[in-house]
DNA sequence: CGGAGTCAATGAATCGGTTCATTTATGCTT
DNA sequence: AAGCATAAATGAACCGATTCATTGACTCCG
């Protein structure tokens, strides 16, 4: 014999079918809304299923169908605000279309990624949108690629032929680089993200681009990487500030890390605008309703979720379509009163 | 016969079983480390599985087992900054664990509430932690009732004996009202949620303590409630300070709608601090680093996320504990220059 | 009127682990 | 050496819904 934890006796398909007087086969047609079932027995069946409170189990269902509507989202860390909005649209796009979302971070470690995709197949996971710490990294491009389920990638480079959705960071860096330089700036910082991942890469590149479109060369020693956080922003400009050289412009261009920098500038008594000019590289209330206001780079993390989801249904239901397509959605730069030209 | 999906042949307990030598049942046991398994057989089993690339079917465990290791949250939306470091801790003590956390926005609607707590059963979810739009709803309230799995309270009242993670809005508020009556403000317009809500009623509880303390009666036209985004925040901003009568002060207490408040303020061309002293519900980046900084109240989200998981991991295992236990955590009222003596 | 063809309904087999009554092996005691 | 106790391993039954080959009822047509 076998009796699992003391289970609530609950009701089954068995005891639907018993109660309307059909078999069992005629009660999972009804659930299913298979057509080949009479008015007549559908309604006996269904008034069956009010009157004892019958409620599916997706378990089972789950179980003898191998898969198991869920579709989970990993990336690295859900505590930035703007992340929210794609979970959000991701969300309401999936429970839209019957899946359940499942959540989980990665703290944008490698070895994370790797056992939370096997904790998703172990789960029958319908299909998964991530980020990556480093789309290079072999052993998670190795699990990567014997993932049964379809993974779409949130704003990352292009692997083998996943599925992606990006913002277009390098043409916004670009820009704001551009805007800079117009104003007469020639010692700009940059504060930027991981390198080893796409969004940071991208920004560094277009960066890069609008100095040489300019004919002239960054100053290396201006440039900070791995800013994840706003603590980490706080001493990167407050190193940067320090020395004997400061830049002219800071562009902060690591997502939400501006408040880190404003505090660090605060602090060492340096205006917004005036002793040196800012630029964000994502756009935020605090961008918004600062004094002066940060330009800023904006982007539609809304969009960018609903298509995600779009996209990773679309390939779940396994429709013939060509693999590793990407989306890119459109940046722009907002500019306000924190940049201003350089009076040399 | 039936052969559901062109299932991809996966490797199951019968082919580790039979490549190690052994039983099902043996490998079973292996697998959930059963005591009584010879080291050696163990080994045996362990290296089948690895050979074989096996990965156990959490699907087929749960149906046998009538749990999920699913726990979901369900907020009404996650798209407020702060609630996803709620979320964020929440989900490591739960995958510490090892659960996994489903995540689901309520849109604060109740017919959605129920719809989820009924797909939540089905899915066999062993505990559910949510907020709810309303606590006196009749049918969420019998929903709840019914629920089969634990389910926590986030910031609501008590409902039955179930368990719930507060804040002290009522003490914060009081803390803040008492602070601009302090500083001689008589006419003190209030902006806060929706009063269905536990933290809109706390606050405007506290709100009224802090009047009665003073001996006085606030003037109810200063009350703006259901100010649930920045986009209300604005709008009731707006129409506060264009009565005949403008207040002097303004305690923005919904959470996440500083951002409309200042926006509807700049618009208008009133000076924060000098034209109106602003206090803010909750804090952030840009109550911080406004100028001037905007006096705020604080709390820890993130011990209430962990507090969260924590109890809902007890309740879930079924200890002996008193049903309904209550955890609250302590709010702060962190003075800065927004909020200045009402120079009558 | 008989046989072919439709259409509903049936229920046993199945999905992949887990459990437990049973069997087999081992150890200990006298 | 026999008897008993203990421990390890076995494998059939089971969790609950789905599927499909089969049965039964009915229609249509020559």
């Amino acid at each position: 014999m076998s009796s699992p934890a003391p289970r609530s006796q609950t009701v089954k398909v068995k005891d639907v079918a018993r109660e309307a007087g059909v078999a069992v086969g005629t009660v999972s047609r009804v659930l299913n809304d298979h057509p080949a079932v009479t008015r007549e027995l559908r309604e006996r069946v269904e008034r069956a299923m009010a009157h004892l409170g019958y409620e599916v189990d997706v378990t089972a269902q789950s179980m003898r169908a191998g898969r198991s509507r869920l579709v989970a989202c990993a990336i690295r860390d859900f505590d930035i605000p703007r992340f929210a909005l794609f979970i959000k649209e991701a969300e309401a796009v999936l429970r839209e279309a019957g899946y359940t979302l499942l959540l989980a971070s990665t703290t944008n470690r490698p070895d994370v990624e790797i056992a939370l995709l096997r904790a998703f197949r172990r789960r029958r996971v319908d299909g998964v949108m991530m980020t990556l710490s480093d789309e290079q990294h072999r052993d998670v491009r190795a699990a990567l690629s014997e993932a049964p389920m379809p993974v779409l990638l949130i704003d990352r480079d292009r692997i083998d032929a996943l599925d992606r959705v990006t913002a277009d960071h390098r043409a916004g860096a670009r820009l704001a680089t551009s805007h800079l330089l117009g104003l007469g700036h020639r010692r700009i910082a940059m504060l930027v993200g991981d390198l080893k991942a796409f969004p940071s890469r991208s920004r560094l590149e277009g960066f890069r681009a609008a100095y040489a479109g300019a004919g002239i060369e960054p100053d290396p020693r201006l440039l900070r990487d791995d800013v994840l956080s706003s603590e980490h922003a706080y001493r990167a400009t407050a190193s940067l500030m320090s020395l004997a050289e400061p830049p002219t412009a800071l562009f902060v261009a690591a997502m939400d890390t501006l408040g880190g920098c404003l505090r660090a500038l605060r602090t060492m008594g340096i205006l917004v605008g005036d002793g040196i000019s800012v630029v964000a590289g994502s756009d935020s209330d605090l961008a918004e309703l600062y004094t002066p206001p940060i330009t800023a780079i904006a982007w539609d993390l809304a969009a960018m979720g609903r298509h995600a989801a779009t996209m990773l249904l679309e390939r779940m239901r396994g429709d013939e379509i060509e693999r590793g397509r990407g989306l890119t959605v459109p940046t722009e730069l907002i500019i306000r009163g924190s940049s201003r030209p350089f009076a040399g």
